[in-house]
DNA sequence: TTAGTTAGTATAGTCAACTAACAAATTCCA
DNA sequence: TGGAATTTGTTAGTTGACTATACTAACTAA
């Protein structure tokens, strides 16, 4: 469930008293997330700890006001267990994405339930804008929720761009035009909780992964739409590379002495097999204006004779491409976050097809799926983001 | 320093009341692997733990006939510390590594100290000769170290193939022409300690770590010869994909429609930047005999003009390569393994220039280096690999 | 020779998990 | 209807490893 390697309550930490204390109370914080229908016993039974030391813990999640007991269960013979669950009303988590017209909001409870999901008009992308309507939004849910035991405990801010994972500066993102922006810095000032800002295509992948392949160590997440985004989770871990900008596999090579990309590099596959190279494409095919992003999703649908040749071109360029990730990275599971694949079941299904016909064959048992998430991934992996923290101080707490 | 992220230890473990003292004995033993010249006191201040702590631990370090003292230590003031080192003699790990014509085999003392390296002539590589081969290396490292606290405690195995990191099965390896070979299981008739059978390219990017960026998280290494081989530390664990074979980057595609590579792709990087590659363009450039390694290695000290075309396209299709790896994968030291680029500095620092240029800027913080461990880093890695588990194992033990 | 400093040990206390025994609640079956 | 069996959860006491505190040992410098 952590979504660190390492989970941090033992990296770089001696065997103090309290370590065990920690590690078991993260355990059960763990299966009382993943699974509903536990009792002690069933903690007791799935933890391999002690029934006494399975009850002591949950009465201080109890006494936290983390977890809540919700009455008798079912039991086929003998004494009917008492159901525990995390209380959801607990606290809530926020987490926003930015876009150029808009932020997009998405609220989740304690318990992981998604809340609320809005949409918020950007006057401009500027960072001043962006941070006001970030405040606006977090200001309403800290009072919306002020009630409850935690209130709004975190907030996740996804940005298409590259984050320096320890201070929450945006280095560099050239769909807002921004450079240097310290935006934790400027949001921590309207928000004194959890704040976490990361790169969108890392957090989605936190979110594609906890609904496609909970647990799995290598998966891969792949974003298309303006250009070509990746997130990935290497040995059990979300990898963050420089400035938390991992999986730039969109600028790889797939045509040696291509053409010089903004990027740097040459023959990028951006410059190919991106939703935007695809609508240019498809403009070319009917020698008329290049089609916006509805229009191509529209167009992925209807299939028109004219605009068979970019798809399947498109098609063939993704495949490079995903067969590249998949032969260097071997994940067991690559998830596909496309509005354009997802509008195009048969466009998906030739995919698979030729990437199963071209990976290498010791690795393609890797799993390639469509994401059904969509435009919300970013803004429910930094909610997953802030409330994965925000357990982390819980397992902390009282063992520290 | 472990080759895991999460120290097996501590991995699926609950916290029982053994915890803390395998972590702890984990900690002091890292350190004392990593610095010579420690004592008691100066292993208390750098683990955080107190003295009685280490004082305890070291004791029964040192009545396992691991760790041993070195007489006194030098100070300012005060009394004079009792240093403190592992006991290389107590024990030995034997590291081989297959070639299609010989075995490369190296042992190490229990301190990480290369105390032979010796090379075995194959008259085949069948799987029953290379088993014989590596039995009978085995049987005299054996008798050899007989005497010591824990003799020849640990194998390595490195194949040039995928290997199924469970069983120690050779899935596939093209080199050798074998598949489904039960190696470890063969091995294991005629050794019964530790045994590990890994993919070379994994267990050089292990030797070529601890030499260049110990204790890196985000470490690549490539190893060109024949074939692009690569392996990777990604969040401070190295990768095992599918079948222990992480990082088949040579497999990307690097020009989309090009010609099939026998791996079932297109366009490999492999068929255009690999040493056998440039080899065949030699030949090509002089229509003349394809040139063997050792020639090849010769050519590019010497650089004739006739092949100056060849060499400067191999360090392009190199450049393509490497910042395709860089840009998707965001290590901070990207070490190279090649005969060809250790005998001409100037194309080396031709790639670095070419790499810096084309990568991304925020990731061109990655440092290109050369390994000079060459042709052993498969067998040295191998030897790590055994070490390595042995070391757990000495955790455990006493604390289990 | 004595004060000051650093290394290492001895002893007692604390904490959290464990074991064992028990109380509570429920089903099955005579 | 009333035990026997079974499962849940708690209470009481034990254990192991770390910690704090206080000590001895060894050495430098003035």
């Amino acid at each position: 469930m952590s979504e660190f390697g390492i989970p941090p309550y033992v990296d770089g930490r001696t065997g103090d008293k309290n370590l065990s204390k920690v590690v078991n109370r993260a355990l059960l914080l763990d299966l009382l997330r993943a699974r509903s229908g536990a009792s002690r016993a069933s903690l007791a039974k799935e933890s391999g700890l002690t029934k006494v030391t399975v009850s002591s813990q949950v009465a201080e999640l109890i006494a936290l006001g983390i977890v809540k007991e919700t009455g008798a269960g079912a039991s086929d013979l003998g004494r009917k267990p008492v159901m525990l669950e995390i209380d959801g009303a607990a606290g809530y988590a926020l987490g926003v994405s930015i876009a150029t017209d808009r932020l997009h909001a998405v609220t989740m409870d304690a318990a992981g339930a998604t809340v609320r999901d809005e949409d918020c008009p950007l006057p401009d992308a500027s960072p001043e804008s962006v941070v006001g309507a970030i405040a606006s939004v977090v200001r309403a849910a800290k009072k919306k929720y002020r009630q409850s035991r935690f209130g709004l405990f975190g907030v996740g801010i996804a940005v298409p761009g590259a984050v320096e994972r320890e201070t929450g500066r945006v280095v560099r993102s050239a769909k807002l035009d921004w450079s240097d922006v310290p935006l934790k810095k400027a949001v921590a000032r309207h928000f004194d909780g959890i704040l976490r800002v990361g790169n969108d295509a890392t957090l989605a992948t936190i979110a594609e992964r906890e609904l496609y392949a909970p647990g799995a160590d290598d998966f891969v997440c792949l974003l298309i739409d303006e250009g070509i985004g990746s997130g990935a989770y290497i040995n059990g871990a979300i990898h963050y590379g420089h400035n938390g900008q991992f999986g730039e596999v969109g600028h790889m090579t797939i045509v040696h002495g291509g053409p010089r990309c903004p990027c740097g590099n040459e023959g990028c596959w951006d410059l190919y097999g991106s939703e935007l190279a695809l609508r240019q494409a498809l403009g070319a095919a009917r020698s008329g204006p290049v089609p916006d992003a509805a229009e191509a999703i529209a167009l992925a649908g209807a299939r028109p004779a004219w605009a068979e040749g970019s798809f399947r071109d498109f098609v063939d360029y993704l495949t490079t491409g995903v067969v590249s990730v998949v032969n260097s990275m071997a994940p067991t599971t690559l998830a596909i976050n496309s509005a354009i694949l997802a509008a195009s079941p048969a466009m998906f299904e030739a995919l698979k097809a030729a990437v199963a016909d071209r990976a290498m064959s010791h690795v393609s048992a890797c799993e390639l799926r469509l994401s059904s998430l969509g435009k919300a991934a970013p803004a429910v992996g930094a909610c997953m983001a802030a409330a994965e923290r925000f357990f982390e101080g819980l397992v902390l707490r009282g063992g520290d």
